[in-house]
DNA sequence: ATAGCTGCAAATGCTTTGCAAGGCC
DNA sequence: GGCCTTGCAAAGCATTTGCAGCTAT
């Protein structure tokens, strides 16, 4: 189920050629089974502490390729701190400020009342709930 | 109610002398009477059109001490985008993407029902809304 | 007087880009 | 073969910092 043949069928149906470094970093993403929050300088360390040869240009590239096709979310927390979220669905987060962890919230464990609609003139694009909590 | 002397007043009850600078930035940010939505960049250049000198840094610095004084919130909608928000009640923000521009939704025009209790031992700091949008 | 500010420029941190060499179909 | 990718290094931004000189109290 998370063989490297499957992560390559990903990659191609998203349009993207299934290159050794897209498939390392597609293993190390998806390959786990559950979801995972990664910054670029995470990934590459990982994927270098597993003896794979992966400039950190290139991880930035492929992160944003599979964001645009959909494989992956960005998250924004802070300013310079931009995880990629394996979770593609509708949910939200916790973020701990002082460890810089996101863990997730699914999307039924909150429900947003009484939104306001959009602007006039304007389409909704997503709505983000971030939970700052400390240890 | 938005007099020089005013502003004065608020930066010295925050423990910050009213110097040139910061009452030149109080002014735009307070004077006005409603609630701004401002990065650091955009302050400078309002500042240097009015033809105050205030050098960047010290805007970026001032900026900080406000929101560590309480006078000023910090707004996080993208990587490399942190805006300071004069309104630092309770409330949420729409984010039109392809203008940079954030509007305020007031508390009481969302509600959050069923939020799930912060992480064992983690203290709740806040909750932030962000309703991204796209005209 | 003196502790706190300011300005400048340099440093930092994260992310993107240009271009030549390499790899997938 | 041809076009997409990669790697490296350099460029790009937004923000912070170090330090000498200035200023509010």
């Amino acid at each position: 189920m998370c063989s490297t043949s499957a992560i390559a069928d990903r990659l191609r149906t998203a349009g993207l050629r299934p290159t050794r470094q897209r498939l390392a970093l597609g293993a190390l993403l998806f390959g786990g089974g559950r979801d995972r929050h990664v910054t670029a300088e995470q990934l590459h360390a990982e994927v270098a502490a597993r003896g794979g040869r992966v400039s950190l240009a290139t991880v930035y590239n492929a992160l944003n390729q599979f964001t645009a096709a959909g494989l992956l979310r960005e998250v924004v927390v802070g300013p310079g701190r931009l995880y990629f979220d394996t979770n593609v669905g509708d949910h939200h987060h916790f973020y701990i400020e002082n460890e810089g962890t996101l863990l997730d919230i699914p999307a039924d464990r909150v429900a947003i009342a009484r939104l306001p609609s959009a602007p006039e003139g304007m389409r909704l694009e997503r709505v983000d709930v971030v939970v700052r909590v400390r240890r």
